[in-house]
DNA sequence: CTAGGGTTAG
């Protein structure tokens, strides 16, 4: 195959390494608009039930007690002064304190100074240090501090090792993690305990092996290491993000009913976000309602914030807005991430004046908005064609101190490709790579996308055949990009080449893939093709929806075969499907020409839908 | 008296 060394982007994608960007793929949770009777229902159940909120605190220590960093130095200050110098204990309590207000790296250098003036710190100051290396992704230091223990014969125990666990599993080093994990206990280093074993557990998650989970959650069990929450509920959790909900469910149960643990808010809001991810709306109303009955727990702002989002990407937004009531009523302050969730339902209804005006605010509500935040404007804007709102709010994330995320890089390229902007494209998305950013498989998909969508599909066919049989063209919407693209330029032959390299590749079609390949067969008049593949879907495992009815229906009418038409309406009848806008213009169309009977419109009327008819009116 | 683990947004 040639490649044109000049085309769009050719260059830079050569350049890139795909192992890499495959490994760290991201899969944006497509939104349904189906309709959700059970919202309502379930928010007034939030709304009845009565309010519980904090405790009471016990007595801290003044060490303790520190709310601000201003404080802790002073404090210390004060401490070191003193002769003779305050216990080691005093000093880790303040040290423990600053980690709590996420100040590592104060913590660090308090760590420092402690000895420097010859505090002989201990396993707990150490670990303290440890930890804060590890949770400012800097776990290679806390092992430097680890050598430090041996050196002032401090010894590390279970805590020490967990957090070096913990750091590695946090930078994504799961390899190192198993191999260290192996190592403590082949050679004795320490005796895990549950809080060992369900780090490495979490570690095991985050890597897809849940079944290897669940192995070591029964292997800790028969080592007389019994699981707990947190063992049971980091897998209950990775259950639900990989939708395997009802595996969840079954350890669930099986940590309540076996072995007698309580489950807490936590475990349930997990529970309550797969669902939500599943839309089985039912489940999570009966699940709330278990939960409210539960007098030890009720929903915090994580699981109003989570129904929130729900709600927000079914297109629900006046019950994401009553969720929110109900949490202020409950004494609840919407965080960052709520009013997010919020904006970004408001710009998914393209309703960009409320989510500006909701953005604006936030700064009088002492909330900052952050790269997600603004991502979610930047799609809206674009997807209105705001674009140069777009462009502005694009600049002002780095204005203010923010680096735009790859997913406000995506969000910008299709902006601008929407609007023809190809040359804005090219020098974006070298901006892009110049920020060490690496093109996820989104940004591929964009660019394919773009490029068909912009009379360039030879540079998106060179593109795809330059990246090869990698896992980024593994992509059955890949497929369905370059199939629409190239069928509607004119080259059916390789829209008919992609769809059977599918069948090569072993990726199944999906019901995109069919409606864009029996469209291109209608468009060069070759109905009975169509019609072929049209009816293999069935036999294929994807049943026919209303868009390939639609789509086959706009064939023939558009080449004038009225045969199967009135058979493929009552189908469609039956199914209760409905017709687009397009379809419907054609029919309309084709009966003032004469050329369809008029005694067909009774059957069309029931086929339109509802909201058409407002449109229409 | 002080140290380690599980839930939220594009």
């Amino acid at each position: 195959m040639m490649i044109r060394t000049n085309s769009l982007l050719h260059h830079a994608f050569f350049k890139l390494n795909c192992n890499f960007i495959t490994n760290s793929l991201t899969t944006t949770p497509l939104s349904s608009s189906r309709f959700t009777p059970h919202f309502t229902s379930l928010a007034s159940l939030l709304h009845s039930t009565s309010f519980s909120n904090n405790g009471d605190r016990p007595l801290l220590s003044r060490y303790q007690k520190v709310t601000k960093l201003d404080d802790a130095f002073n404090l210390f200050d004060e401490m070191i002064l003193r002769k003779p110098l305050p216990s080691v204990i005093k000093f880790n309590q303040l040290l423990s304190a600053v980690t709590k207000l996420n100040h590592f790296s104060s913590c660090l250098h308090l760590f420092k100074q402690m000895c420097v003036v010859g505090v002989p710190v201990d396993a707990y100051s150490m670990n303290i240090a440890i930890k804060c290396c590890c949770q400012m992704s800097r776990t290679n230091d806390g092992f430097a501090l680890l050598g430090c223990c041996f050196r002032r014969a401090v010894v590390p125990n279970v805590f020490t090792f967990s957090t070096l666990l913990d750091g590695l599993i946090r930078e994504d080093r799961i390899l190192e993690a198993e191999r260290l994990f192996k190592k403590l206990i082949k050679q004795k280093l320490c005796e895990p305990d549950v809080v060992m074993y369900s780090t490495m557990i979490k570690g095991l998650c985050k890597f897809g092996n849940n079944d290897i989970a669940i192995g070591l959650l029964r292997l800790m069990d028969e080592r007389g290491c019994k699981p707990d929450i947190y063992a049971y509920s980091t897998i209950i959790d990775s259950l639900c993000k990989d939708k395997m909900i009802e595996d969840a469910f079954k350890l669930f149960n099986e940590m309540v009913f076996a072995k007698g643990i309580q489950p807490d808010v936590i475990t349930y809001t997990s529970l309550i976000h797969g669902l939500c991810n599943l839309c089985r709306w039912d489940e999570v109303s009966k699940l709330l309602k278990e939960m409210e009955g539960d007098v030890r727990i009720s929903p915090d702002i994580q699981t109003f914030s989570i129904l929130v989002d729900a709600f927000c990407k079914e297109g629900r937004v006046d019950e994401a807005e009553a969720v929110i009531d109900i949490m202020v009523e409950r004494g609840e302050v919407p965080n960052i991430v709520t009013y997010s969730s919020l904006i970004d339902g408001y710009c998914l209804r393209g309703e960009m004046i409320k989510a500006r005006t909701l953005f604006d605010s936030l700064t009088s509500k002492g909330l900052v908005p952050n790269v997600v935040t603004y991502s979610s404007l930047l799609n809206g804007y674009c997807k209105t064609f705001k674009i140069e709102e777009a462009l502005k709010m694009f600049h002002e994330i780095t204005r203010k101190g923010l680096k735009p995320s790859i997913v406000a890089y995506n969000t910008m390229l299709q902006g601008l490709f929407m609007v023809g902007r190809c040359g804005d494209v090219r020098k974006l998305f070298d901006e892009m790579r110049s920020q060490g950013l690496i093109p996820d498989e989104c940004t591929y998909r964009i660019i394919l996308d773009g490029l068909c969508n912009n009379h360039k599909v030879d540079e998106a066919l060179s593109l795809f055949h330059l990246v090869g049989d990698s896992k980024l063209n593994s992509d059955i919407v890949v497929y369905t990009i370059l199939i629409e693209g190239a069928s509607k330029c004119g080259k059916l032959d390789i829209a008919r080449d992609l769809f059977h390299d599918l069948t090569v590749k072993g990726l199944q079609p999906d019901v995109r893939t069919y409606a864009v390949m029996i469209s291109g067969l209608c468009r060069e008049g070759l109905l009975t093709e169509a019609k072929h593949l049209f009816c293999k879907m069935d036999e294929s495992g994807c049943p026919q929806n209303s868009v390939t009815y639609n789509v086959l229906l706009q064939g023939y009418l558009k080449n004038q075969n009225y045969d199967d038409v009135v058979m493929l309406l009552q189908v469609m009848d039956g199914r209760s499907y409905s017709l687009d806008a397009s379809t419907l213009s054609l029919f309309i169309d084709r009966i003032s020409a004469g050329s369809l009977d008029r005694s067909m419109l009774k059957l069309i009327g029931k086929l339109v839908p509802k909201e058409l008819m407002d449109t229409l009116a």
